[in-house]
DNA sequence: GACAGTGAGACGGTTTCCGTCTTAGTGTCT
DNA sequence: AGACACTAAGACGGAAACCGTCTCACTGTC
């Protein structure tokens, strides 16, 4: 299993995985055929299907949890050595607000469902980031906060950081360090129920 | 509510303009519906469909039009008022490679037929080019040389810009104002059969 | 030769889109 | 008030695009 024969398929995943990046960034979710992201990669339509047995759904959904895999595993990158947990926080609420505002489709893939808008995101897509970056962060937050404690910060900030993101403030920027370092020691360190660590 | 006051159907028709502006920038021609025209211009389809009777190539075509027009408008301001006939190709040449640089659809709204992309430009969508070019510039000329022989070199500079938009050369720069100035004086002044007056 | 992976494209079912048409609502003019 | 012009909203049928599946031929590897 280990071996890697000549012909990869990971190549292929990869041609078709950034033919759909590339579509979508160019027409958008709604508008992207699978033919075009077939043409685009360069790859018959039979070999799409086969590799994403239940078509476009299931390759779009491929696509966002690479997404957010690669989201949060950047993120994590950033964050790992924090000092405390003041410091940790800080880097999560800057080091996503500014990926989110440099990547415009970055957003839309994290977390809308196919055919859902932008401004849906509030109500439905931010289950799954909320998920996924409860798994990613937490265990990072263990020197510092028990388990329940993590979870419930992460939601909170999770929701703030896309709130932020979706309608900025004229009187927070998220990513800004101070501002968000301003914002963690008024509003969230006091509302612990524990003393940190 | 948003009380229109005496509708007048030039706003309507404007804003239907600027809404395939909008649409085609945002999909391109091939993606976008009427009915994304329709939303975005904030109008009915029965008042589209009535605006422009045939539907979408009959738009599509209008549009085209509208940009011919303005375009060679434009070019006409510039180009008035030369002294010569090297100054004036030399501004043509010049005006006419930035602004299709410049805007990027620009070409392809000026040239293709619906469903046609902008590799086809030299085969089919030329032949318009050169009619409306010749029309609008010929009148110009008519200080410097005879209309027939204006008509032909219109035809020849209309293709030159064109092929070197497309495919740009490292010899020759037509944004360039000195590289044009040379290449007319060196190419198009002296292949005129009539001294020039 | 057996085999796995791919390209090309046909096929039917579904959705989308187009263009037309009808109806109702609104502002204007006489 | 009543006639008129213009538009929004949307239903409707036909056409086109799209989707997902499937078959067949081709290629390189074992």
């Amino acid at each position: 299993m280990s071996v890697v024969t000549s012909s990869q398929p990971r190549d292929i995943e990869a041609a078709i995985f950034a033919a759909v990046d590339s579509c979508v960034s160019q027409w958008g979710w709604d508008k992207v055929t699978m033919d075009d992201i077939c043409v685009t990669a360069g790859v018959s339509r039979a070999t799409v299907y086969r590799l994403f047995p239940g078509g476009r759904d299931v390759l779009f959904e491929a696509v966002r949890l690479g997404k957010l895999e690669n989201f949060f595993t950047a993120m994590r990158a950033h964050i790992e050595g924090s000092e405390s947990l003041e410091d940790l926080l800080v880097r999560c609420i800057v080091v996503a607000s500014i990926e989110l505002q440099h990547d415009e489709h970055l957003a839309m893939m994290l977390a809308t469902v196919p055919g859902e808008t932008l401004g849906d995101l509030t109500v439905s897509g931010l289950g799954r980031i909320v998920r996924v970056a409860t798994a990613f962060i937490t265990p990072l937050t263990d020197e510092f906060i028990p388990g329940d404690e993590a979870a419930h910060i992460v939601d909170v900030m999770c929701r703030l950081v896309i709130s932020y993101y979706l309608s900025p403030s004229s009187t927070i920027d998220f990513t800004n360090e101070d501002a968000a370092r301003h914002f963690v020691q008024r509003f969230v360190l006091p509302a612990l129920t524990i003393t940190t660590k």
